[in-house]
DNA sequence: GCCTAAGTCAAGC
DNA sequence: GCTTGACTTAGGC
């Protein structure tokens, strides 16, 4: 296919990881938390490269989403369309990669609780945001 | 060149 | 849609 080297800077990768541009993508909403389809389309609005392959990036958002400690996953309102879950960016992630390269963190972020505590701090946190939304 | 975060494939829930 | 694991790719030191 395409002959690297010739490319109209369209459909090059972006130098920026799922990670940063899922966390983008909930930073730019106001309320700090959007379903899984706001945050497909985010990154196709703003990155042509992201319109092709989509099976293939999108699994591997969701597995980002889910493997990283920094995304919290918000259970939706029952008034709420049944799709997916809303997601959000966990409080302690302020300046994860907003630093310097938007390629690879120093370190994978991780708590540095234990594991029970970890559990027991991710529900809280979930549980926080939903009872303090002013809305 | 090593270490390990990030990306991919894929199965199972 | 969400979670997990095994494996590959690639950035940073």
């Amino acid at each position: 296919m395409p002959r690297p080297g010739r490319n109209t800077y369209s459909d090059q990768k972006p130098p920026y990881s799922y990670i940063s541009l899922t966390a983008m993508a909930i930073q730019s909403c106001p309320e700090k938390m959007l379903p899984l389809s706001e945050i497909y389309k985010f990154i196709m609005d703003r990155f042509p490269y992201y319109r092709e392959n989509t099976q293939r990036w999108q699994n591997s958002l969701r597995h980002n989403l889910s493997f990283n400690d920094c995304f919290i996953k918000i259970p939706r309102r029952p008034d709420q369309p049944g799709k997916g879950s809303f997601w959000a960016l966990h409080p302690s992630c302020g300046d994860m990669f907003e630093n310097g390269s938007f390629l690879r963190r120093r370190k994978r972020f991780k708590l540095l609780m234990s594991a029970e505590h970890l559990a027991q701090s991710k529900q809280s946190d979930a549980a926080h945001y939903l009872s303090s939304k002013p809305s």
